[in-house]
DNA sequence: CTGAAAGCGCTTACAG
DNA sequence: CTGAAAGCGCTTACAG
């Protein structure tokens, strides 16, 4: 951007000239008050209150050799877009500022995150870490960024190396599994699963937490089927599925479209969703309250929460190992239509 | 964050000492080709390269006296964010970026905006400037900016005072106007509309056009109606739409949204959304996309490249006035149910 | 065309 | 407990 010559701001020497003391005084009024007498501190404090004084994070920054700043990628390609990434986003931005730092969030128009990309970011120390978002098995971003050296926490396992413990993420099996517990206490007695395409770490571990719930909660265990993240493909493996269930019955599905799906299959069929079929998705997503789904709504403001402790962590070059954390969701019952299910015909 | 010390990185001493020039012509052959010898300049940036140096952006800013980051608050109460909010940021950023400058976003959980807030980011020399969003009639952000003398750019008119300049908004009558001709040149005879109630300033400019559309088509004007954006009001505003409509007719909406709800209304009576009845959204939204409902895509790109256009001049310090800009969105039709309508019987 | 000086605002040792 | 010095990395005048 072309330069200017904005109005001065206030630095550190017109508080210290307000004062009376000197201006390492004042900073360490501000940064070390152990160091300064409590009445000589209150004063200095007051005049930053009044002159509005607030420390360049520029200068700190340079002082201090660190940007106070954790960058992020949006991913600027995807056809569609994560529905949680902007809450995530969100819930980043406020922990961020808990932890005296700021998010940069990065984009490219590439399809494949590019390393060139997050190092020069630290290169220009810009930021000192990085939150990764969408790990998935292949994810080069882990290895990269530990071997320049470079912090991360990740939101979502590490998959090529769970041990790494420097990620936080949903516990996908205790969510399916608690939407398992919620539609038989509701007195739902056939309960089918409708996933993604096996092979999908994600995927995998929401069907085991249904597989799970069935076994422990005294229901059957009805028909399974699977779909891309698509509502079309969604609908049609819902219409397979309903084939298998009846009035009186319930689908956990692996996500909000695909609860979206089987939401519109039955009302296709003149079914009720929520009186007489239960359907629970999994995100917490915009859709899902849209159509007023009852879904698992990730706990986001932990995690964001636990990656910064993370990140704490390697920054503070702390030699213990951090724990990464499996976090569980919340159970977000759609109460427009908590209706008792009718028993089924069949 | 806790303090630390990352292993040194590269700055223009390492870069000079390696060319065997002093730093300031190492800065020169950066910053200021002309004042360098084409074989020094060339032999500098070899150097550059091999030894990956990125200035030290803290350092640039400091002696700048400029961030180089532009603020934007992300609201973190919202119960239904808006769908666009994250697409948007994405083109922020990457606009950003083109402006040799990155996106600080920033949130709270208060409901309402806090100046204090957008100071405070002031202050610490964060940022030089903001980008506004979701304006509004009564919005107390562009005064309170102007008057502290924060340059700002808004994305949404700035309806106080709209000769302000300092804005670029989709405009919203030549979109649905846009829609009354599409649904027209498909052969729809009667065109109804879906918008918001009586008094928002986008809601009425967009029903506007439809207005206009109507009139300068040669198609009749169907029955309008309105409903907040909520799923189940637009539902229930679309079923006493359609029944002033008949089938070969089409529906204008506002918002995606309200799109959804009369698609939904019609799959209802056993219509197909376009075939039986044309139905057009407005915002691009992932809602839009996931339903294949045909809708104006704001040309969110577009905008943020201008608001970048209106900050660099005011940062730059220009006297003149700048120019509001006014985008005409992209009708994005659905092609998978891109029907001939069928003629209604009534 | 190139290089030595000054300074952006701050904080961390260090000396009084 | 308080204050003078040094330096984080860079760039903009200015002198050679």
């Amino acid at each position: 951007m072309p330069k200017t010559h904005p109005a001065r701001r206030t630095t550190i020497m017109d508080v210290a000239r307000a004062a009376g003391v000197s201006r390492q005084t004042v900073s360490n009024a501000i940064n070390s008050p152990e160091r300064v007498r409590p009445d000589t501190r209150s004063k200095v404090l007051q005049v930053v209150d009044k002159l509005h004084y607030r420390p360049s994070s520029a200068a700190r920054t340079l002082r201090h050799q660190r940007a106070g700043a954790v960058g992020t990628e949006l991913n600027a390609v995807a056809d569609q877009p994560s529905d949680i990434a902007l809450p995530f986003l969100t819930a980043l931005t406020l922990s961020a500022a808990r932890h005296a730092c700021h998010m940069v969030p990065f984009a490219s128009k590439e399809a494949f995150p590019l390393l060139s990309g997050y190092q020069d970011m630290v290169r220009r120390r810009l930021v000192d870490a990085f939150i990764l978002t969408d790990t998935h098995p292949g994810d080069p971003r882990p290895a990269w960024l530990e071997e320049a050296g470079i912090p991360y926490a990740s939101f979502g396992r590490i998959y090529d190396d769970p041990t790494r413990g420097y990620w936080a993420d949903v516990d996908g099996a205790a969510g399916t599994q608690m939407a398992v517990a919620h539609v038989a206490a509701s007195g739902y007695q056939t309960v089918g699963f409708l996933g993604w395409p096996a092979g999908s770490a994600v995927g995998d571990l929401r069907r085991e937490g249904w597989a799970q719930g069935v076994k422990e909660h005294d229901v059957a265990a009805g028909p399974e089927g699977s779909a891309p993240q698509s509502l079309p493909e969604a609908l049609r493996a819902a219409e397979d599925l309903l084939d298998g269930l009846a009035v009186g019955d319930a689908v956990v599905c692996a996500s909000d479209v695909l609860a979206l799906g089987v939401h519109q299959a039955a009302l296709a069929r003149g079914w009720t969703p929520g009186a007489d079929i239960g359907i629970t998705g999994f995100d917490g997503s915009p859709v899902a309250h849209l159509h007023s789904i009852t879904t698992l709504t990730q706990p986001l403001d932990d995690i964001a929460e636990h990656l910064f402790t993370i990140l704490d962590h390697q920054l503070a070059g702390s030699p213990e190992p951090v724990q990464a954390a499996l976090l569980v969701p919340t159970l977000d019952v759609n109460t427009s239509t908590k209706i008792t299910p009718k028993k089924g015909t069949s």
